[in-house]
DNA sequence: AGCACGCCGACT
DNA sequence: GTCGGCGTGCTC
């Protein structure tokens, strides 16, 4: 029997090829089907998303061509998937092709069917594997009061739950006991339930990864649990994919990414670290993947309400000590359920904050003289330090002292950064690297200084101030580095934390990626360095992620709860009246989200009104205003414009990278619907202002909905 | 997005 | 005389 499927493709919105495509085919196939079709002179991936038995209107039978072929033995990508995929195309302004395509493994589009047969065989044959039964079996720790309390509020919980829960108090067991629940319910129609599991950064994974095969492999086999993230081979990847498309994964571990995994059993989605801004894509569809959960979560649930068994759902878990704003309003207003856990296990303590005003200590001190006393104490009872530092290299800026000269980079309005170990000018933005004149590039003079310092030259000086500490072997302190430059090598992250945890090392200077999830046992001190610059950027989110920063740094300290009582979080800053430390002072993070929000709300700013950017690229700085002007001039007249607020179009922050300009135009609302109307009907307008001759030059142009950084 | 066709500058 | 720059246009 002919049909004539409508085939999404990885095709761009507005590109002028609409959103489905239209081909003919002698077997009916089902919606979610993976198919190969011909598109112009190539034949690429695509998915089926309707099956009609009638030929499509508006196109002539010669224009329809026939489906070149289906990926054989991979069932189709379910309902629930596709619904998840078309509702983040239509919110963040894609097509649905585009959205769909970058969500399956790159791999899939290589494949042939008989290498998808021995990928599909061997991953059976994975499943088939009986759990080993030699492993040790795990013992599963004690819970804490409020563990258990939190756990028994999650079973009854229906809405998404917010766990609010201090560094220390220990999530990961409740996401290891909610996982196990779900793993042990029974099937429904012979599905296998499964549980996403989501880290904001790659680096995270392992460790994660780790505590859920120990406790999970012995249960359920090795290929229980798998990962998803950008770090693996495309292979890895399509193997993940698979194990989790076919149900013989129940744990799928990942990044951002993984919240588009195909997974027909899901009915559980953790999200660690809510509030962190990786979960929100930054090109292509610039999703928000802890939004996307609650979303699928949901949508997952009414599915499972609908086969008519009672007490099935999909549940979703955003966990973090330090909520964004936006999930906690919503548990504010009973959307979200919030359980709160801020006790540490163990009953240790949150270290003590000692603020340092710097401007009582000596001119030019980089790190104050009492809190090198602390460390220096620390060091000699043979507890260990974190020093962190937001700025890699060895200073920001190199500058001539005599005519004025700076070390810009050519090719983007920032500065480039001295790196003193490799002796380069780097550019942290489009990556541009020289090695460091001898003299002034402009008059010749050899009095070339750094200005400002970063994490090579803390590291450096620190060793140096420290020289008269000794440790309890009598031997000087060991002073190590680790930020994204140190740690760029395969492994050498693993190597670094090894020395830290063996005790090898006494202090740690890094950027923010120490302060992130690594269990460090002996570290009692934590020192916040030069935290001013991010409360006076303009960025409104500045205060909520230093205080998101810190919290999560101090929580580094004293992990053993035998050394937690002394431990301390140093922060040297020149405003220590600033409220933020009040409440950091206290660990009173409702406090501080209180007060947020209030500002939030006078402001108009999210959750209280919506808002999207659009942003240009262009050759020219004009070129780019040029279009988001016309654009803006172009809305009069779309639906719900009168509930749209257009505000000038300006340029980024860092207005240059790698020689292309850079334009946003903020559009607010009080109303998400509104905007959201409004920017669909906006898109064909903009890719019609593409053309216009104002806006030759321009490079690309994107929209990005509930953006971070305004 | 790809991948064509198409019309103007410096080279085997 | 060609190779190749990227500007415009199409893909069921």
């Amino acid at each position: 029997m002919t049909c004539w499927p409508s085939v999404i493709v990885a095709t761009p919105a507005h590109s002028g090829v609409s959103a489905s495509l239209s081909y003919r085919s002698e077997l009916l196939l089902a919606p979610g089907t993976l198919v190969r079709v011909p598109l112009g002179r190539r034949e690429v991936l695509g998915v089926v998303w309707d099956c009609p038995t009638e030929p499509p209107e508006g196109l002539t039978e010669a224009q329809t061509r026939d489906v070149a072929g289906t990926l054989d033995g991979l069932p189709p990508l379910n309902a629930r998937w596709r619904q998840l995929v078309k509702f983040a195309g239509q919110y963040y302004q894609r097509s649905l092709g585009e959205v769909a395509l970058a969500a399956l493994p790159p791999q899939l589009r290589e494949l042939d069917n008989t290498q998808l047969a021995r990928r599909l065989k061997r991953r059976t044959q994975a499943a088939a594997q009986p759990a080993e039964a030699n492993a040790a079996p795990h013992t599963e720790p004690e819970l804490s009061p409020e563990q258990a309390e939190a756990l028994a509020a999650l079973d009854a919980a229906s809405a998404p739950v917010l766990l609010f829960g201090a560094t220390g108090s220990g999530k990961t067991e409740v996401y290891l006991r909610a996982t196990l629940q779900v793993l042990d319910a029974a099937p429904i129609d012979g599905v296998a339930s499964q549980v996403l599991v989501m880290v904001p950064e790659i680096n995270l994974t392992p460790q994660l990864e780790a505590r859920f095969r120990e406790r999970f492999e012995p249960l359920y086999g090795a290929g229980a649990v798998v990962c998803l993230h950008s770090g693996m081979t495309p292979a890895q990847r399509l193997a993940s994919w698979l194990a989790a498309h076919t149900g013989v994964a129940r744990i799928v571990l990942g990044t951002r990414m993984a919240i588009f995994a195909s997974m027909p059993g899901l009915r559980l989605i953790v999200v660690d670290e809510e509030h962190d801004p990786s979960y929100k894509s930054q090109e292509g569809a610039r999703y928000s993947a802890r939004d996307l959960a609650v979303y699928r979560a949901k949508i997952e649930t009414e599915a499972l309400a609908s086969t008519g068994k009672a007490g099935v759902r999909c549940q979703v878990i955003l966990g973090s000590a330090t909520p964004s704003l936006e999930s906690w309003h919503a548990a504010d207003q009973g959307r979200y359920l919030r359980l709160a856990m801020p006790a540490r296990i163990g009953g240790g303590s949150l270290p003590r904050l000692r603020l340092v005003d710097m401007n009582h200590q000596p001119k030019g001190a980089v790190i104050a003289p009492p809190l090198l006393a602390a460390m220096g104490e620390r060091i000699a009872r043979g507890e260990q330090c974190l020093v962190l530092l937001n700025r890699r290299g060895y200073a920001p800026v190199l500058a001539c002292h005599d005519c004025g000269w700076k070390s810009s980079c050519p090719h983007c309005s920032a500065y480039r950064v001295f790196h003193k170990l490799d002796r380069t000018l780097r550019c942290h933005h489009c990556g541009f690297t020289e090695r460091v004149p001898r003299a002034c590039p402009d008059c010749g003079n050899l009095d070339i200084a750094p200005v400002g310092r970063g994490t090579e030259q803390v590291e450096e000086q620190l060793a140096a101030l420290l020289a008269g500490a000794r440790r309890l072997d009598g031997n000087p302190p060991r002073v190590a580095r680790m930020d994204a430059d140190s740690t760029r090598l395969k492994g050498s992250l693993e190597t670094q934390l090894a020395a830290l945890h063996s005790g090898e090392v006494d202090v740690l200077v890094g950027t923010q990626m120490i302060a992130k999830g690594h269990d460090f046992r002996r570290i009692t001190l934590v020192a916040g360095i030069n935290v001013d610059a991010a409360l006076f950027a303009s960025d409104h989110r500045a205060p909520e992620r230093l205080f998101a920063l810190l919290m999560q740094a101090g929580g580094r300290a004293g992990r053993d709860a035998a050394q937690s009582a002394g431990s301390e979080m140093w922060v040297q800053t020149w405003t220590p009246q600033h409220p933020l430390f009040a409440a950091l002072k206290t660990h009173d993070f409702p406090a501080f989200a209180a007060e947020q929000i209030a500002e939030r709300e006078i402001a108009g700013m999210p959750p209280f009104g919506a808002q999207a950017l659009l942003r240009a690229d262009a050759r020219s700085q004009a070129a780019a205003q040029a279009f988001l002007n016309l654009a803006a001039s172009q809305a009069t007249g779309l639906p719900h414009r009168d509930d749209i607020t257009l505000y000038p179009s300006v340029p980024l922050t860092i207005q240059r990278v790698a020689n292309v300009e850079r334009a946003q135009m903020l559009v607010e609302s009080a109303s998400r619907g509104a905007l959201q109307r409004f920017l669909s009907a906006w898109g064909p307008v903009l890719h019609d202002c593409r053309s216009a001759p104002e806006a030759k030059g321009l490079v690309r142009w994107a929209v990005d909905v509930d953006p971070l950084v305004v």
